[in-house]
DNA sequence: CCCAGGGTAAGACAAACTGTCTGAACTCGC
DNA sequence: GCGAGTTCAGACAGTTTGTCTTACCCTGGG
């Protein structure tokens, strides 16, 4: 399953794309106004260029259908975080992300509600892989 | 604790890490003659270039004792698969990472005794943070 | 009608980054 | 002292990234 060939993002876009997430589907110069507030034509531009590579990288869907085209975010907050950790553990160890897992375990802090639904998902059956 | 103020790696100095990971500290020679084999001097100086820049980010030593250095990751293959997955976590997420592991946990297939370990690590009691 | 204000499209641009490569100086054993 | 092997310093082209300019296209109000 291609999961992840969504590439990453470079720093300006994503702030484009959490803008995307907390505003909800957007237009350009709303997006202008909330980035770069006092933020003149040569702004409104460079949210342009950026929604552009966003689009391009799949990571932003535009609606054309009126004049003023509408910009929304074609990957959630969480499915993009996970794909982008995925791509990470697989450049970096092949894949298996086990050991990865347990090195997040053992040195990050963890609320107990949230050990709690971690260990519910560790009970349940995992779908077999074809 | 300053964990991750480690930056990431490019492409090529990734494959230099990951040669020092596979076969322990090494020389540039040894080093070219494993990831450039039948590479001439402008390897050589590649290599050297990619050591320098693994070295200023933190992530190879250099050990200047002998005329010939040696280089050594300063660095485990967990550790920095962890610190690089956190700090993307960090980046697109502000920190939390509990969403990421719990998405992990859903749409990877994991063994059953990766699994086992995991749930001890979850019932190990968390030291508290200061 | 026409034209001013807002929108889109296309691309130029400098700065930074990446991988590669060149040249000079330096060190050792012979 | 020579030559092979090493380190050091930096040049270089190609790409990426964020910014900006320009030209063109609609649409609504006078």
């Amino acid at each position: 399953m291609p999961a992840h060939d969504r590439p990453d993002v470079t720093d300006a876009e994503l702030g484009v794309l959490q803008a995307l997430w907390d505003d909800g589907p957007s237009t350009i110069r709303q997006l202008t106004d909330r980035l770069y507030p006092s933020g003149g034509t040569s702004h409104y531009a460079t949210v342009q260029k950026l929604l552009e590579r966003l689009e391009q990288k799949g990571c932003v869907a535009r609606n054309r259908a009126a004049m003023t085209h509408v910009f929304a975010a074609s990957v959630s907050r969480e499915a993009f975080v996970g794909d982008r950790v995925r791509a990470v553990a697989e450049r970096l160890c092949g894949g298996s992300i086990a050991p990865v897992l347990t090195h997040l375990l053992k040195t990050e802090s963890i609320s107990e509600g949230d050990r709690k639904e971690l260990r519910k998902l560790l009970n349940t059956i995992q779908p077999k892989m074809p």
